[in-house]
DNA sequence: CTGAAAGCGCTTACAG
DNA sequence: CTGAAAGCGCTTACAG
């Protein structure tokens, strides 16, 4: 169907050597092989006059690594994970590498089929944001001693290299935040989720109310991954009637969108009827009235990060690496 | 470093028998080449307990194909592309294909150089929204027989599979909704492009404001797609000097988003200063205060039909398939 | 029913 | 300085 790509062996061939003479010409070997520089000459002539393209399927095969990374979000059409993946996709352009992705959907029976299927295509190894009961999966494959670097979020029970935010701290200024600014009675919506990154968001905001004496006030709100909008209403309903908040922190952007929406149908007013923080940022967030102030999180680090450390460790590093990013609050309207 | 893989080599030795015939049965041919059933349980046994995952790069280069697709969109980082890719993954997926992607930031030469590299790594084919300039590159592609089908814009120069938008009838529309909402005084902001999606979007426009007797009220306001926020200011200055547009049509995602950052930075009401249609939906359209009546693309049947009927390339059909998709207004209170 | 063998397009010790 | 040859892990005519 396709016309014959011409190979090595059509440039050979052409000009009358081995193949192995041409192969070390283009790949800039000549020295070291000391091939004649009228060799040489001939040789890059006949690829270009040719229009040789390198097989790198067959490359792969012979050299056992087909510099490609395999990248497994949660879904790559939400903005986070698709900046990221953008990030991503540059930085191991950079190093010659390309990237194939796949969106798990939070589904560890996706996730690990994900995984398998790229595993099968040899991609030299893996940037993944694990998702909730994918915990022996990763190991195992941490025993069969592929690279990996996870993102975003970290399996606690087992020590791989990840860049993640601090999310403690993050959550946990966000609530001194509140305080500053007069609130008090500050909710939490997060997901119901048992990964590490949640929970750590949870515990900076718990861990929060208690050092300043609101133990009381302390109450985390769960969403179900696949129920958001409905739970999320469900919230409001709650936080309604129980006339009991002054301020609510959302756990993720997908939350603190969903969580506008909700309030927005409820007609609260912010900050007046209630203040708001919002995770990572959104073009939303700057047309809700009043502007959202949110925890941002340094995406271009993250990506740039997981890429280095993975491309290390696929050059053979044996080093484990953990990075955790600081988040930075970026104050607008939505806190008086 | 990463532990050998058992090939079929390893599960012939086991069985005792022929590579030959452990790939047959692995592949679902036992019946076809009359495999034993002895052999073929035993066979499977052996895969089984070994965990044989064949690799598929060898595979690749012996069958000629790799069965994953190259996705090359402007940046994937954009919601709309973003979106895209999803629905493009998912129905890769369901045919086992596997998609890498690359962004070419609307630039010819980035385009070019992201489908050799995966051109060299062997993808079956190419889902591409081209960029301006790239008319040359694609053509011989598609002389060379490269599976390709174009998305969401085409090269009229050249006949080849596409999925896009019926954008003149969009625009078109969009102006006949502002008449009926009594608004004249009509602009289009645009991107500086001679690719045909905005070429229609604006002659759709413009043919519109002529049949309806507007012809001398017709501008259509350039931005640069690599200046978008000093433009978009500008082309706002100048609105407000001239004093003579009661409306404003946004040829793209990213230009309404712009566009809007634009409009509250004057503080310009909506829709009573200036009536407003976007394109494409955005969380932020939502929030915006009032919520942007958009033209709305048929995403997931764009994403669907492209890798539909570039599987139907690969398998060997010459047909070519031009979809052109309606767009649909989704009606909110930016025009009154 | 089954096996020996060629070949996909490269890279790379090895030998001279 | 250069070439013959093995081999990466598969698939698939071909022969029996």
């Amino acid at each position: 169907m396709r016309e014959k790509k011409v190979s090595l062996k059509d440039i050979a061939k052409e000009v009358g050597v081995s193949t192995a003479l041409v192969s070390y010409v283009l790949n800039g070997l000549a020295k070291e092989k000391r091939v004649s520089k009228e060799l040489v000459d001939k040789i890059n002539k006949a690829a270009v006059e040719l229009n040789y393209q390198p097989n790198q399927i067959a490359r792969s095969l012979r050299k056992g690594s087909t510099n490609t990374l395999g990248l497994i979000v949660a879904d790559i059409s939400n903005p986070f994970f698709a900046q990221l993946a953008r990030v991503i996709e540059d930085e191991a352009a950079k190093n010659s590498y390309t990237v194939v992705f796949g969106s798990s959907d939070e589904n560890c029976k996706k996730s690990e089929s994900l995984i398998d299927t790229l595993l099968n295509r040899q991609v030299d190894g893996f940037i993944v944001a694990p998702t909730e009961g994918c915990t022996e999966h990763i190991i195992s494959l941490a025993k069969r001693e592929v690279p990996i670097v996870l993102c975003d979020r970290y399996l606690p029970e087992l020590s791989t290299s990840h860049v993640v935010l601090n999310n403690y701290q993050a959550t946990y200024s966000a609530v001194e935040h509140f305080l500053l600014k007069g609130f008090t009675k500050i909710k939490m919506v997060a997901y119901k989720s048992a990964m590490i990154h949640m929970q750590e968001r949870i515990r900076g905001y718990k861990e929060a109310m208690v050092k300043h004496g609101l133990a009381k006030h302390s109450v985390v709100k769960e969403v179900r991954y696949n129920h958001i909008k409905n739970d999320m209403e469900k919230i409001f309903n709650e936080i309604e009637n129980e006339n009991d908040t002054d301020a609510v922190l959302f756990a993720t952007n997908a939350l603190s969108l969903e969580g506008l929406y909700a309030i927005r149908k409820k007609n609260l007013r912010v900050p007046e009827d209630i203040a708001v923080i919002g995770f990572d940022g959104h073009e939303a967030f700057d047309f809700f009235n009043p502007a959202l102030t949110y925890i941002q999180q340094p995406m271009d680090e993250m990506g740039k990060e997981s890429v280095r450390i993975l491309i290390e460790q696929i050059k053979g590093s044996k080093k484990i690496v953990q990075v955790v990013l600081k988040s930075q609050l970026i104050e607008r309207g939505s806190c008086g």
